[in-house]
DNA sequence: TATTGTTATACTCTATAACTATA
DNA sequence: TATAGTTATAGAGTATAACAATA
């Protein structure tokens, strides 16, 4: 077919799953373009960013707020740890834990492509009646909320 | 610290992008559960879908439709003729383009599984206050053509 | 026993390049 | 020359299991 009538994904749109995936999909990949310059991706931006707001911070308490596994965020700090944005120091207090800490290349770094990213998510949510956009973040932790305590 | 204070991540709260994120990773991974017992994935469902929606629909035009790359339509459309959900038969009009219909067991599962998606998407949801819903779907939809219009 | 960091491994979704056969 | 389907490959994010060191 093709031929005969428009196609159409009516269907899928019923889902607001759907909708998001979309929205999320155009976004990261947009989002990925604006951190390209300075060398980071979606989650390496992320991880500094909380370091540099929660200087000291531990790795398994940086998985928990980013909501991803601990073994996932080793590399993470790896590749920040390499490139000398932050440091992973022995904990004082809990021999088994590190202290993570932004450097001065990496508070740096962080500040220019902050600026970067809040330009960047201005621009999405632009098109966004602005009344709209703090319903819009209160539906979706609503949403994160639901998913996390859905258990059928 | 972490000893002194609470861990915030205010600053990515700041972005909706970071909002988008953490809900559709947990709407994703919730939907991946209502998914499995169906042998199905978001990605193979979402095909299915669009093949009973739009029967001799081509692979071409479902990648469109789902903004995925062709290449990385095969293994979804191959997955699903293997297991007998669908056929892939060669046009009738041009000789380099298939027609893609769901058999009758695929009509069969999808009914099943839709059912189940729309249950889910129906629990995802239910937090939004109703008059809000189709705000949001909006809202979704004109970030996703921001960031598709995205050049800077 | 439980937790922290870690390694290894695999799965899903995505993107790009290049090929073939047709148009 | 352009398009449809395909193959191959790689990158990014995620999940699980298992381990050593430490609590």
């Amino acid at each position: 077919m093709g031929t005969t009538g428009a196609i159409t994904d009516a269907s899928l749109r019923a889902f607001v799953g759907y909708d998001m995936k979309r929205a999320f999909n155009a976004l990261q990949a947009d989002l990925s373009r604006t951190l390209t310059p300075f060398g980071l991706r979606m989650m390496t931006f992320s991880a500094l960013s909380l370091v540099v707001e929660n200087p000291g911070l531990r790795p398994s308490q940086l998985a928990t707020v980013l909501t991803i596994e601990r073994a996932n965020l080793v590399v993470i700090v790896d590749e920040l740890e390499q490139r000398g944005l932050l440091t992973r120091t022995p904990s004082t207090t809990d021999r088994r834990a590190h202290a993570l800490h932004v450097t001065d290349q990496g508070q740096s770094l962080f500040a220019k492509a902050n600026r970067a990213v809040a330009e960047h998510d201005a621009r999405m949510i632009a098109g966004v009646a602005q009344h709209l956009q703090p319903q819009l973040k209160d539906a979706l932790r609503q949403i994160e909320n639901s998913a996390k305590q859905d258990v059928v």
